[in-house]
DNA sequence: ATTCGAATATTTTTT
DNA sequence: ATATTCGAAT
């Protein structure tokens, strides 16, 4: 849908801000057009542009509508000029969306709004151009998952604590939470922090952290939270920005977590002249010196009464928009008090409440609504529609979850006979495990789908590899990056090598490339491997050279090719080698959208998302969480069984929290559907291999019964009561088609990678990712040369005399006994009294 | 050092 | 049931 040459609609450079008269225009006369067609509630939304305003915004109200117009307005009656507004989505695609249609609006009004992008991207883009501030320079590494528990492991292993007791997981998973609550090492609370392998939990935070700035990296959680922490040390950039953005728009503000809440209230604080200097951070941080208890860092806005009372400047003109229907991330760190909250946390804010649905028939919002309802804890909005009752929403029985698939694969087909599209079919599940069961139907079907959220394009190990390698390239103190593909393809360099390039660059403190610049000079190593050591480390240092005269993609091509790493596919007869090959090549690809190999990499981890192109007519295949702002004629919903929706671990770790998140997941799930909502529940179920019984979901008694219709239950009397759905009921498993010839697993899977990896249209190619900012040359991170970092670190490690001196008695762990003969900066040579002379590093021997 | 095999954990959701 | 991870064998 959302094809190439947006572009071109996006390119809006001539902008220029409207004149004055057009503002008085819109004013006085005739609405502008951009505003009629809006409901008055949403106009209201839209024109109030001054002060704090929270838009409840429910399924279906026309939510970025509103989004879009205001920004139009702002932009049109003169307010501000696109560079002047900071606005932020949750995901990539909702941030594409989002340009898409203002560049529809507009016509080609606007150089692309330099700030709407995720909060994310944004805070990356700020971090960029202040790294210094946060002991990182502007090329700093993005560090995904994968990295991230690699270090940990790394850090735990020095640490001696036993990985399987204490999993590296576990402690990436705290230190993700804490930083969601926007807590530094030193602010996490004593307790939590020692829950962690025997009370070391908060000092691995603090050496993880460390780690991250000697690798010039930074995680996802550090986007956020080092901004804040650069905005509360640096008061000054902060006013920078402050002054910056005149208007502030939050998408989706249901989601955001206490990080992102804190960064937005610095923000949103018009700049402090030079009255209050140090106010803005002594209003946020007195509450983490205060309390450190769970309860202040969960409710941020508590001391906002006294603190932010304190503020002299009112709150800009921010405008938030969220459902707290639909918030569906608490597991991850967002904080549905924070729209709960809001006009506390912004004094004299607006609410406005969008209840005019768009989308849904009556029977379904009807359903929908009257399930939320359950929920205690919401601000309560009663959505409408005007459209007829249409179909009323339907719960099927199935005895198993096989003829679960066979019974939804049968009604697709049924509604494809009647001329429906597939695209606008959509089968939404709670976990992703339930996929494959559609994917082995569809594939014996022949029936066109589409899974939509597997694992990312940039997940996959070939393209991770591939990125290591123009990740050392780029910056060769990523550690992370050489060791991933110091050995890959084989070298013959295994573990013993990698762990002698640790204690060396260790001691040394050094990164393991330079490490092994100087170790190739050495006899440390055997011959053979040192040679191939020596040969990779040539490869990099000619590649690094190449890359100021080629352009990034040949660079790449090359590196793929002299590494060896397109041949290591090529010689791999595995069923999937030409799939990683041909996302190699759509790796190469992408590249070409970014104006350099440094601009490619700040982004890559960042927007490498996929939606495949969409032109072919198939079934969406999703979990309800990524469904989430999507919209469907119809709409499957399997799977409704207590213990996997509500899923059992919501209710086991967050109890009632949990399930209401459940239950929103399940509004969030029937409010997609336009016309019709199917629902599904299974009598039996395998999990983990294993058959288990299941009851129906609490949520299915939480329907209206005037808006359901309980389908295929010949002779089923017991809809509504609390035990009405005995096995007894699905006897007759003739009910749905019968012959089921299992698929096998293997089909699934050559399917699965015809669709993914085999650069098919389907689902899984990688997307003409469009990078959320168009900054050509402007980018602050193009600005810096990107040898700094090789330069410091060559500097920091030759020039390092060594504190030997000639004919010192030394002891060498591998050669034993010896005296130095000669020095080489930090390089001695040594005649050992065993092993005859060797050159050695110094920090590989002890004086005796 | 690499490969193969067994044991083990993993499965909610994702920027 | 599957994928990953760890350990032992070659």
């Amino acid at each position: 849908m959302t094809e190439p040459n947006k572009r071109a609609n996006l390119d809006l450079s001539g902008y220029q801000p409207a004149a004055g008269g057009i503002a008085a225009r819109a004013r006085a006369s005739a609405a502008p057009a951009y505003l009629s067609g809006l409901n008055p509630e949403q106009r209201e939304a839209v024109e109030s542009l001054d002060g704090p305003v929270l838009v409840l915004a429910g399924a279906g109200t026309g939510k970025t509508r509103v989004l879009t117009t205001r920004i139009a307005h702002i932009l049109s009656t003169g307010r501000a000029r696109p560079a002047e507004i900071l606005s932020v989505t949750f995901t990539n695609k909702a941030a594409r969306e989002m340009k898409l249609r203002l560049g529809q609006m507009l016509g080609q009004a606007v150089e692309g709004m330099p700030w709407l992008g995720t909060f994310h991207s944004i805070g990356g883009r700020i971090l960029r151009y202040h790294a210094e501030l946060v002991q990182l320079t502007s090329n700093f590494t993005v560090l995904d998952t994968d990295d991230q528990i690699r270090l940990l492991k790394q850090l735990l292993a020095a640490d001696n604590i036993d990985d399987k007791r204490w999993p590296a997981r576990m402690l990436a998973g705290l230190i993700d939470g804490w930083k969601n609550r926007g807590l530094t090492p030193s602010q996490v609370p004593a307790g939590e922090a020692a829950s962690f392998g025997n009370g070391r939990g908060g000092k691995l935070y603090a050496a993880y952290q460390e780690r991250l700035k000697v690798l010039n990296a930074a995680d996802f959680g550090d986007l956020l939270l080092e901004n804040i922490r650069l905005f509360r040390e640096h008061p000054d950039v902060l006013r920078q920005y402050q002054g910056r953005f005149k208007f502030i728009l939050v998408d989706e503000y249901q989601d955001t977590n206490v990080a992102q809440y804190l960064w937005l209230r610095l923000l949103s604080q018009a700049p402090s002249q030079s009255s209050l200097p140090g106010s803005t951070r002594q209003s946020i941080t007195s509450r983490e010196d205060g309390s450190p208890g769970l309860d202040a860092s969960r409710r941020p806005g508590d001391d906002d009464k006294a603190s932010g009372g304190v503020q002299t400047t009112a709150p800009k003109n921010i405008c938030c928009v969220g459902d707290d229907d639909q918030s569906i991330y608490g597991w991850r760190g967002a904080e549905v008090d924070n729209i709960l909250r809001f006009d506390h946390d912004f004094p004299g804010a607006k609410v406005i409440r969008l209840e005019r649905n768009y989308r849904s028939t009556g029977h379904i919002l009807a359903a929908a609504s009257h399930l939320i309802a359950h929920n205690e804890g919401r601000l309560g909005k009663t959505l409408r529609t005007e459209d007829v009752d249409g179909e009323m929403v339907t719960v099927t029985g199935a005895w198993d979850s096989e003829e679960e698939a066979r019974g939804i694969g049968e009604e697709i087909e049924q509604l494809q006979r009647q001329g429906h599209k597939l695209n606008e079919i959509a089968i939404l599940v709670r976990a992703s495990f339930q996929m494959r069961e559609f994917e082995d139907r569809f594939v014996t079907l022949g029936l066109p789908y589409r899974v939509i959220g597997g694992p990312r394009f940039y997940e996959r190990a070939e393209i991770r590899d591939a990125l290591a390698y123009l990740r050392v390239i780029n910056s060769p103190a990523d550690d992370l990056a050489f060791e991933r593909i110091v050995n890959v393809p084989k070298r013959g360099l295994g573990d013993a090598t990698v762990q002698m390039l640790h204690d060396h660059a260790r001691k040394r403190k050094i990164p393991l490339f330079e490490a092994a610049r100087l170790v190739i000079d050495t006899d440390e190593m055997k011959p053979k491997a040192r040679s191939s050591l020596r040969g990779l480390i040539e490869n990099f240092e000619r590649w690094q050279v190449q890359r100021n005269a080629l352009s990034h993609t040949e660079l790449a091509e090359i590196v793929l090719d002299e590494s060896g790493y397109t041949e290591m596919w090529q010689k791999d007869r595995s069923a999937d080698a030409a799939g990683r090959l041909e996302n190699l090549k759509e790796l190469v690809r992408s590249m070409e959208e970014f104006e350099n190999l440094q601009g490619f990499l700040e982004h890559i981890s960042l927007v490498m998302d996929r939606d495949g192109a969409a032109d072919e007519d198939a079934v969406s295949v999703m979990t309800l969480h990524s469904a989430k702002g999507l919209e469907f004629e119809t709409v499957f919903l399997p799977g409704w069984e207590e213990g996997l929706f509500p899923h059992q671990r919501a209710l086991d770790d967050q109890g009632r929290a949990g399930l209401e998140e459940e239950r929103r997941l399940a509004h969030v799930g029937i409010t997609r559907a336009r016309r019709r909502a199917k629902l599904y529940f299974a009598t039996n179920r395998r999990i983990h291999g294993t058959w288990n019984t299941t009851i129906p979901s609490r949520f299915l008694d939480e329907l209206p019964q005037a808006n359901v219709e309980i389908t295929e239950s010949k002779g089923g009397s017991g809809w509504g009561g609390m035990s009405g759905y005995g096995p007894s009921r699905f006897d007759n498993v003739e009910s749905f088609g019968s012959s089921y010839s299992t698929p096998g697993w293997q089909r699934a899977q050559a399917q699965r990678g015809k669709n993914g990896g085999g650069g098919r249209s389907g689902g899984g190619g990688f997307s003409e990712s469009s990078s959320p900012f168009s900054d050509r040359g402007a980018s602050p991170g193009a600005r810096r040369a990107p040898f700094t970092i090789e330069g410091e670190l060559v500097a920091k490690s030759t020039g390092a005399e060594s504190d030997f001196t000639l004919s010192d008695r030394v002891f060498h762990q591998k050669f034993g006994y010896g005296q130095v003969t000669k020095i080489d900066g930090n390089k001695l040579t040594i005649a050992f009294d065993k092993a005859g002379e060797k050159k050695v590093v110094d920090s590989f021997v002890q004086r005796v």
